[in-house]
DNA sequence: AAGGTCTCCAACCGCGCGCAG
DNA sequence: ACTGCGCGCGGTTGGAGACCT
């Protein structure tokens, strides 16, 4: 059929992204909000793609996001729903506020694979692997996985499916208060879990809702970061300034240790 | 100190899906 | 029903930094 390419290939920058690039991005998107990637370069001023636009903002700009390494409890939370979802990191990343596919993604490749395999477990599967080879004439490991055209609701009873007595117990031990609470509730929530067939994102979608805590019952699970937590550390990867956003939501303290990790940027 | 190897993650690529005409 | 477009997803890659010899 010849697929046209998603941008003109001619005159379309691409690698790492400058600062000065970010600085746009941020700025359009903050002023018009989310619109058509496709126009993003274009009015932003940007000799980019709109799909490396779009892919820039939703893994590395958006201010909602959480930086650093996944706690305990949400890696947990992440081989829990892969267990359930299979290599749908989207859909696991709607369930881990802050968290992006592609951040999952990688964590899960480069981190939990290798311990799932130490502890002597099929990252594909989530079988034991002497187990696994034992009965792998038998079946295959995708036999396992969950098939959402067949059947939205996941299948409870159906062996690895049905991580709610191991892995979400084995998490109870590993982790504890807030965050072992949220990932039992939501691992035993089974509306939660069979929504994830659907398109419902209550989760993410409650992200952008920028209304203090006590008003937002999405954001009371002190995993979310608040508005001015993010812009912080946004800003703390560029290498630019606040005031070039024309931000007014930062409180003095966390303008002053902006500056702080400015002049220290300067330095280099 | 220098060179080689490994690890990690940002970014790219290609495909599938949904929607509009 | 068909086609083209735009978006989003998942797999893969490339390069920078960390680590090892």
């Amino acid at each position: 059929m010849g697929r046209q390419p998603c941008c003109d290939k001619l005159g379309v920058k691409k690698g790492p992204w400058t600062a000065e690039e970010d600085k746009k991005l941020i700025k359009f998107i903050l002023t018009n909000g989310q619109c058509c990637w496709r126009a993003v370069p274009k009015l932003a001023g940007l000799k980019r793609c709109g799909k490396s636009c779009r892919l820039r903002w939703t893994n590395y700009l958006r201010p909602d996001l959480k930086r650093g390494l996944l706690t305990e409890a949400e890696e947990q939370l992440v081989i829990d729903l892969h267990a359930r979802l299979g290599n749908r990191w989207s859909k696991i990343a709607a369930r881990l506020p802050g968290r992006t596919d592609n951040e999952i993604k990688n964590h899960w490749n480069t981190h939990i694979k290798k311990k799932l395999l130490k502890m002597g477990i099929d990252p594909v599967t989530h079988e034991p692997l002497n187990k696994q080879a034992a009965s792998q004439d038998s079946s295959s490991p995708t036999e396992h996985l969950p098939q959402p055209g067949n059947n939205h609701k996941v299948k409870e009873t159906d062996g690895v499916l049905n991580s709610d007595e191991n892995s979400s117990s084995s998490l109870a031990e590993n982790s504890s208060g807030e965050e072992s609470l949220l990932l039992d509730s939501i691992c035993s929530d089974d509306s939660l879990m069979n929504s994830m067939w659907l398109d419902e994102t209550p989760l993410v979608e409650a992200l952008w809702d920028t209304t203090p805590k006590a008003e937002n019952p999405n954001n009371d699970m002190g995993l979310l970061p608040s508005w001015e937590d993010n812009c912080a550390w946004l800003l703390d990867c560029q290498d630019f300034g606040i005031h070039d956003f024309g931000f007014n939501c930062f409180n003095e303290i966390e303008t002053n240790s902006l500056q702080t990790i400015e002049m220290k940027g300067e330095k280099h």
